[in-house]
DNA sequence: GCGCTGTCTGTCACCGAAAACATCCCTGTC
DNA sequence: GACAGGGATGTTTTCGGTGACAGACAGCGC
């Protein structure tokens, strides 16, 4: 029986000829049985993992990156991750890029500006990433990319009709076509829009829905306010909106904002569902203890990042998986929406 | 003059030895060059830096952690991260350790068990990480720690007396006595705490800060109860809380929480504040837009995430910045909390 | 003029894995 | 019985850097 300190201690982490040496095989040997090649008989592959075992030795990461070229590292560019949408997707990209074997960075964009995207993005170049997913401004990004031309492959949370390769993600038209319907239907016929940042692909697909359905429905529309996903933004905009006060309801992109707007609300004076009703989108875990609890639409967030690490998988391998569904979402309808009470 | 594409087009990213070639020079002098070595002549080393622009070299992170044994690369432990605290923390640390040239891996810790916290701590060992942050239930992460013997140096979001050298953060206990002191202050002497899970230190610490101020000012205590974080949770407590109802406020230990209760409250059809004070902590975004809006405690969560890293990096350099101050709370009042009324 | 010192640069070995290539041995075939 | 074919394993090279050491050369004191 060997100890487990036989020849290990030299104060480094044991390596592929400790093992080998223990194991009474060559350094190759070791390396086909870590990578699962076939040619290798059971006993000999039953040896040296029980070396590995005893040795507690891990491949290092590092000199196996320099010989294959690849990181086993992924990039996800992120912007406004410490909201909730964001956040939760990059949680579980993470879960998933893990099981795979794969580790994630993740670089912020500090702000919207073109520079701040350029030295992102340079941030993982700079790590040798495999493959990167895009949670972001994508309009800019994009730019960004083929300027700095990054051969990577990679993916976006996206919601164009398909035709994008790239593009994967929740279908936000038809989540905001549900809102928008829920609205019509309860007997409203004055609805604004809130919209995300103008260059977010999220907020534009939104945007398309409302537009679409209630051009669909036959519904006069008014032009979307943009606004930047915060719920101060919201009140602000709330409170302007109020002033005016030439609709019945609202459909906002997210659900912060849409607590911001029914702040406004009331601190004008005026009460939700009665006066105004109020949809959301997301469904953040708080939107049901709103006041009043915020009908909203449902994403699933954990499932999102599960695909987008499938799709790029799959991209790497150059096997991408064919044009997977998009997740549908699903209407949530709390007591912030009501009949219009004129 | 040279041209870019020169001798770099075996398809690879050209290397040191693709400079040095170039450059008319050794690639040990272009190392030297990278590493800032002192004697290098300043001719050598602009008409390197000038080869490195034309070709757009990097060094190659692999190759250089490889011989240095150094990733440069700082783990972060995490669970909840979708929550507001930790996702800004995160995304701080991120940006800090981005300045200072290092990249972030982050694991999550699925569930709070023993098992998933020890698959986390393993999936950053199998990176070889620098230094490692934790933002987790620490009760429990140090024995994980410890078991595995991972030999790293780490930091903590930590709140003890100053006498654990990993400790850093926001004076949470201080925090705690505030928002405890405003609500005795209006004059409420029947107060519940409701805390965070009871493995977080920063859940204990909050507690035992609302424990000490109560005792300070003698007003009698009753058991504080442990919850888990979410709004959920704070609605279904204050379902039961309001069935008894011998208590005129609520220190809840943070935002959503303190959401979920007012809800909680206003459906058991009573009024905050006129029945029952609440205060959060945290200060998240949203929680100017509750109904009413809260009363709470704002943390620095940036400057937290900036001191970390700092002092990590500090302690990797085996020179720990000595004790830094601890950054101070704010209370920050609003209309969530007023006078008892009875 | 000689040796010493210090500055600048080059040569060689090494980090820990994987790939390319080589070797050995066993089996089946004609 | 010679030989092709292929499975199992070993040897050498390579990846792209850094560190240890060596060497060239200039300045300086005696």
């Amino acid at each position: 029986m060997f100890s487990v300190t036989d020849s290990a201690d030299r104060g480094r982490a044991p390596n592929i000829r400790d093992v080998a040496r223990l194991a009474g095989v060559s350094h190759q040997t070791v390396s086909r049985v870590i990578n699962d090649h076939p040619s290798i008989r059971d006993s000999t592959k039953q040896r040296v993992l029980d070396v590995m075992g005893q040795l507690q030795y891990r491949p290092n990461r590092a000199a196996r990156a320099l010989v294959t070229h690849q990181s086993r590292t992924l990039g996800v560019l992120a912007s406004q991750r410490s909201q909730y949408g964001p956040s939760s997707i990059i949680q579980s990209i993470e879960t998933a890029a893990q099981d795979a074997g794969y580790m994630v960075s993740t670089a912020n964009i500090a702000s919207t500006d073109e520079e701040s995207i350029v030295a992102a993005l340079d941030h993982l170049n700079a790590q040798a990433i495999d493959g990167l997913v895009i949670i972001a401004p994508q309009v800019r990004v994009f730019r960004a990319i083929s300027n700095l031309d990054l051969r990577v492959p990679f993916v976006a949370m996206n919601t164009s009709e398909g035709t994008d390769e790239h593009a994967i993600g929740v279908d936000q038209v038809a989540g905001a076509r549900l809102a928008t319907r829920h609205l019509i239907e309860l007997g409203h016929r004055h609805i604004y829009h809130l919209a995300g940042p103008q260059d977010w692909m999220e907020a534009e697909a939104r945007m398309r829905g409302f537009l679409e359905e209630m051009n669909a429905q036959d519904v006069r529309t008014t032009a979307p306010i943009l606004g930047d996903w915060s719920a101060d933004f919201g009140y602000h905009a709330g409170r302007e909106l109020m002033r005016v006060r030439d609709f019945t309801a609202i459909f906002s992109s997210n659900d912060q904002m849409a607590l911001g707007l029914i702040h406004a609300i009331r601190d004008s004076g005026h009460e939700v569902p009665r006066d105004v009703s109020i949809v959301g989108f997301d469904d953040i875990p708080e939107a049901a203890h709103f006041w009043p609890p915020l009908t909203t639409v449902r994403q699933d967030f954990p499932e999102l990042g599960r695909r987008c690490v499938a799709q790029l998988l799959g991209e790497m391998a150059n096997s991408p998986i064919g044009s997977t569904a998009r997740i549908q979402p699903e209407l949530i309808v709390r007591t912030s929406t009501g009949a219009p009470s004129f």
